[in-house]
DNA sequence: TTGACGACCATAAGGTCCCATGATATCCCA
DNA sequence: TGGGATATCATGGGACCTTATGGTCGTCAA
């Protein structure tokens, strides 16, 4: 398995640690990136996180912008300044960072939700509510894709 | 790792000394270069630092200019004029001149922020209010950049 | 002498490593 | 197919090391 998929949610002990759920652990060592890369998600209450493969998207992202330009100075200041990058002891737990953890009003749990070639880290209440809403868009989206290919199939019968 | 990421506010002692974030001083020790090499930011009340790899990209810059032209000079002054290479002590911290810390407006506490190759200075308030900028801009570019991917599927489509 | 500066030592808090445990899942073999 | 052996996982706790930060002492120069 080379993707981050399902969701987890685990407890913070008494130190403020986290398993990362096996699976994920299994997409970090294949990518070959020891510790994990997170940051605060830009419009969510939630912290994303993974490997080399989020690494390179991030800079993919920033360099499509010209050196030295504005907006490129925008994205290496808030994506790199306020990355991490985060140790795994040697059972496979991690500790995060204050400011992590209050992005995403994370207090004592943790959702994990794997997204791909990412996964997000979410306060478990917010998560669910986020899922119901997202769910709510992607039946509505369906149903508009149903009627498009339906009035597709009537075209093509027309013909 | 090999690069600047993170931010951390470190305080300045009675005798002006600052620890550099251990992360950092892995990736300065790593790129090989003893002591931090610093300017004040052009654009910024800041102070721009790191190792071989900044000290890389100023002379690129510079030598992307023709010998003896205007802009050269104006590079050259600017930036060589107003480096320093400052030393670190047994246990890593660094002493800045009054130059820099009044360019940065620096009186009791330091933001260290990650920036990929190089890191910057800044005084912890003014961090905090450039960041909230940033990552208005970034969602801003973000949210374009979703729109403009959407209009060109949508373009693909109809095709 | 005095004041600035650098080298060295001290310490508390927090992070890291290592081992232990119960629970669950997986495997294997009859 | 059933059921016990084994492996894996999440979680807990203690020992130790690192880090940030404070202070002391000597040295060099003004």
């Amino acid at each position: 398995m080379d993707r981050f998929v399902s969701n987890f949610t685990l407890r913070l002990d008494a130190k403020g640690r986290v398993s990362i759920p096996a699976s994920f652990r299994a997409v970090l060592a294949r990518d070959g990136h020891d510790g994990l890369y997170c940051y605060p998600a830009l419009d969510q209450p939630a912290v994303d996180a993974g490997g080399n493969a989020l690494l390179a998207e991030i800079e993919a992202l920033i360099t499509s912008y010209p050196p030295y330009s504005d907006e490129r100075d925008a994205f290496t200041l808030s994506l790199y300044g306020t990355s991490e990058t985060v140790k795994l002891d040697g059972e496979g737990r991690v500790i995060l960072s204050e400011a992590l953890k209050s992005h995403a009003g994370i207090t004592e749990a943790i959702a994990f939700v794997g997204l791909g070639h990412k996964f997000q880290i979410w306060e478990p209440g917010r998560f669910r509510a986020q899922l119901a809403e997202a769910t709510g868009t992607v039946r509505a989206l369906k149903k508009q894709l149903g009627s498009r290919v339906a009035a597709h199939e009537a075209q093509k019968a027309r013909e």
